[in-house]
DNA sequence: TGAGTTTCCGTCAACATGACGGATAGTGGG
DNA sequence: CCCACTATCCGTCATGTTGACGGAAACTCA
């Protein structure tokens, strides 16, 4: 606010994406591997600077999103995660990045563009234990600790799964995310009862061994009521 | 991430505060009359820019809020709200701001000296819909959701009050902030029975004239569990 | 046709919630 | 000194939600 002779300091901005995915019955996420310094050959997330100084943040998040992972709009969900700016968290200079957080179905792999390196699924436990560029596992943990959260009281889940999807997939989900265990019965009782979650789409079933399950579609609901609550054992919140 | 003959673009980063706090049984928020141009004389949040391309932005924010306050830590909670970059939020050049949410117990009104103009305290009900400033109004409208919603499933409403405080006074700012009345007895079982909420303060009271009311302290728990859920009526989720 | 598999439905105890009434413990006035 | 007044605190009960389980229904494959 003081406006004297001193100047605005100018800083860096960059988006970084978390883009989580479940594939394979694990929750994974897209990464990139660096190509250059700092941090060259470690994995990271995708992201990059803003294109000029005008450019949207959010736009900025899909057009990064886009390049690397070759998909735009869809069973998309984009949401911001946080802003983090340590001040030493870029060697090179002061750079604050903007994080996202997607959430996509299980495509049929369109990685493989993109302006940076390889980009590649990695199960996000591997990806937390292994060494990130940057601060990025700790991006990765709240964006963890964040997805987990919302599954409890929004319908974020569906987003993980394609436009038609059985009750049974959607609890996958569920457990995969979350890592724990659900009762089947219980859980079909609280998903179809919850209003706007999920709505049947007219009369269809898949095969998968037995007897054929109903298709749903996704609600209008983005919050849910009740909330579905994971047993107990959480960390932080957003703090 | 293209490294050709592109340059990093600069923005100049800034910080935005929702301080919020409940004074005469409104929820307030604290705005400052803006004497510089643009948007000379309208009301508009507390914040500014970086005081140098190194300082760290939760720093910042601690650092306006004491400016603009004149108070630093005690029962002061402080998180991050959300970025906001909209490239003609700021019609002078392109400025992000990371926003925080703080939220205090009602001090005796510190509130004088700071920076920038005269700092007041302005009902939330006001301050959206008077005219402000800049997105302050969307920011305001966020700040808002947040804070009702991180009553429900967490402890932030000890953040509104002092040290010690009665149950009553508790709930007080959970129907304050809420807008709505809760029943105070089922209110009273609950919070005391959740773990880690409430510590009663050895034995104590207070007068307000009727019978003598217990004195806690808040907890170490910062999730609360079961949830503390408004009736219904909700808006945005973070999206 | 029967075994195997998966979805779907119903029930019941345990727990939490919403809604009351009433006992308790102070204050202040006559 | 006693009595109205007020606010806190406690107990109960009907209702709704959760957790846990068994079993019927529907389809495939041998």
């Amino acid at each position: 606010m003081t406006e004297e002779e001193w100047t605005i300091p100018d800083v860096a901005v960059a988006v970084d994406l978390a883009v989580l995915t479940v594939r394979a019955e694990q929750l994974q996420i897209l990464l990139v591997e660096r190509g250059i310094e700092p941090f060259r050959g470690a994995l990271a997330l995708p992201g990059g600077f803003l294109a000029s100084a005008l450019e949207d943040i959010e736009k900025a998040a899909r057009r990064e999103l886009a390049e690397e992972t070759g998909l735009a709009a869809d069973g998309l969900h984009l949401e911001q995660l946080r802003t983090y700016g340590n001040p030493d968290r870029d060697p090179r200079r002061r750079v604050i990045t903007v994080c996202y957080l997607a959430v996509l179905p299980n495509l049929p792999v369109p990685v493989a563009g993109g302006d940076a390196d390889e980009a590649r699924w990695v199960p996000v436990e591997a990806a937390l234990a292994g060494p990130l560029a940057f601060d990025h596992a700790r991006i990765i943990a709240d964006a963890l600790e964040r997805t987990r959260s919302k599954l409890e009281y929004t319908t974020l889940a569906t987003a993980f799964c394609p436009a038609e999807f059985t009750v049974t997939e959607l609890r996958r989900v569920y457990e995969i995310v979350w890592g724990e265990q659900l009762e089947p019965r219980n859980f079909h009782r609280k998903v179809t009862g919850a209003e706007g979650f999920l709505v049947p789409t007219g009369e269809k079933t898949i095969r998968n061994g037995g007897r054929p399950a109903l298709l749903y579609r996704r609600g209008p609901a983005t919050l849910l009521h009740p909330a579905l609550l994971r047993s107990r054992g959480s960390l932080e919140v957003t703090a």
